[in-house]
DNA sequence: CTCCCATTTGCACACGTGTGCAAAATCGAG
DNA sequence: CTCGATTTTGCACACGTGTGCAAATGGGAG
């Protein structure tokens, strides 16, 4: 790879000159200039970002940590992520985080070597670094900022989605057609992510329909949610609507029923959670909470972005995206209304 | 962010000292390599990629160029790409190259400035830069793996997938069931995607059958697909199967035909292309060809590891994958056998 | 105590770039 | 031609790290 100092060999100046020429800089003669800018060309030299960015202390990059990229959620928030650095001239440096906490830590530090001007960081299901080692290396210099859920840290940014009002909604909504045997179909207990079903429940209590203990199936893996639908169905008074806390969970809920020969949503509703583009491609479309991840991807970058921006660090913020209510062809008014006791 | 020297004037030692110490050097005594090991641990010491980088002309990342990340094929792909890469223990820097191929030289010079060690380059739709300029930048230094399709120009190390075979194995796959009347929705011709509709018509004349115009529709945006679809059962006498070109568009056809009624594969069998996640998840699961991801992405981190190792530049290799026939529930023998006139 | 060898440390330079400052070159007016 | 003003250039240092080489230190044998 070609330098400054070739170029400036070359045609018998000091690497400054050329420095200055290829920086657009009054300082040079227009003439040289030109045949400096010529050479650089003609010889396909490209700066040294390495030692740009070691004498200017600034790397006009941004890291972004991801668990993943298999679950299609994560693709969007990089593509949105990507698109808005881009559009404010920053470059992006992605990390895979895999399922480790160690794994995670060891890409923010990947990162922060890199010395990267600032860092998005989303939370994966098990790894999560300790917000107090979060909170250390924003102080000695990097912005950082997370997406998701944290345990009560008040001493970092954090841009999360209102899960509990989504579940809520999810219930409401529910509730409102009638529905009065309800079950969930969800992961284990874990973290943040339990909000949504909190403010299921809690929807529903408000209501007034309890959900029991028979009406809820954790699953692991995916490979268990044809049992607990099994299960489910084969109740004596079994369900008319299943909330899923997982578009992917619901689509294979809604496979099971198909090969039972349930239909949805005459004979079950359906619901899900995200919003992903399996939802509006499944037949009939899957009622579900979404909206919420461009929004949360866009106050992402602009929280980090300002931090960024501004040099003494301020009161560490939180911003909470509320999701709303998409209705689409997996929920409806149950067969046979409830009993009508009283 | 604290640095070699800080270290040093704490303890009262040299850079070159903490440096050898933080390395784990032989040459520094272990009494006082403990102390700075201590010190650079409790104060929170992160080296310097960019200083280290710099001096020592390597920055152990390879560059991974991708047109977008929303189509599933890349997510694959990437996450492939990052586990092999993390096992052999190098990193990753991620660029979208976006639409234009003005964006993709962009992608590809902004690698080449952050002195990444190589370059995977993965050819968009729409861009893709002129080989020559690719051989230059490797011929300055920067190893560069291809992945898909190039104007023929043997002077680039290409890895692809041969999309003929693929097709063609899906035109004897159908032909062998018997069926006679066989449509296909394909993308507008361009460029290499069109080889797997040149095998898919190839394999055909094998079997003695001839694609007839009418029975090609070329779609351009999936919402154009509804009409296609239509247009081919409304026919006198309908096609008895579809090759749908990619999986996505497959999944949009199923949706039409069981929109119409037609159902699969017993009136229509239908075939896809890449074997993507929602191949296996559909319902029947489509019959497709794919298993060429994986060794593709294997290949080509390989290739790309081995130009990095190897200091001499050495003849450019193609590496060809022949992807198999996955055969699901949406093909089957036709309904009517076609009239055995003789 | 002296001398030699092994261990440990620091000096100084290099990587490629940007930039303040002084020196050089050029120009224009008298 | 002279002198000051202006333009153009180069010198030298800095960014943070790694490393060859010389210098310093320590330790043991005679």
């Amino acid at each position: 790879m070609i330098t400054l100092e070739d170029i400036a060999e070359q045609l018998g100046v000091s690497h400054s000159t050329v420095s200055r020429a290829l920086a657009g800089s009054s300082l040079v003669n227009k003439a040289t200039a030109e045949r400096i800018r010529a050479v650089a060309r003609e010889q396909g030299y490209q700066v040294n970002q390495l030692a740009r960015n070691l004498k200017t202390q600034s790397t006009k990059t941004i890291g972004l940590i991801v668990p993943e990229v298999s679950n299609p959620f994560f693709p969007r928030l990089i593509q949105g992520v990507a698109d808005k650095l881009k559009f404010n001239e920053y470059s992006l440096q992605l990390q895979l985080s895999g399922a480790t906490q160690a794994d995670e830590e060891q890409a923010l530090l990947a990162l922060a070597s890199n010395r990267v001007d600032g860092i998005l960081l989303v939370t994966g299901e098990r790894g999560l670094v300790a917000s107090d080692r979060i909170a250390s290396l924003t102080s000695s210099g990097v912005p950082i900022v997370l997406m998701g859920w944290v345990e009560n840290s008040p001493n970092v940014d954090i841009v999360t989605g209102d899960d509990c009002a989504g579940g809520r909604a999810i219930a409401e909504h529910l509730a409102d057609l009638g529905h009065q045997r309800i079950a969930m179909i969800a992961k284990p207990p874990h973290r943040g992510e339990f909000d949504r079903v909190n403010g299921f429940i809690a929807g529903l209590a408000d209501r007034g329909i309890q959900l029991n203990g028979d009406m809820i199936e954790y699953v692991q893996e995916s490979s268990e949610i044809d049992a607990a639908v099994r299960r489910l169905t084969s109740k004596d008074v079994p369900p008319t609507a299943i909330f899923a806390y997982q578009d992917s969970i619901a689509l294979e809920v809604s496979r099971c029923l198909a090969k039972q020969g349930v239909s949805i949503p005459a004979e079950m509703s359906l619901v899900g959670f995200d919003d992903l583009d399996l939802a509006s491609v499944m037949e009939p479309g899957l009622t579900t909470v979404g909206g919420h991840i461009e929004p949360l991807t866009s106050e992402f970058v602009d929280l980090l972005l300002k931090r960024i921006k501004q040099a003494e660090r301020s009161q560490p913020e939180t911003i909470v995206i509320t999701p709303e209510l998409i209705v689409r062809g997996t929920t409806s008014a149950p067969l046979h209304t409830p009993d009508q006791t009283i």
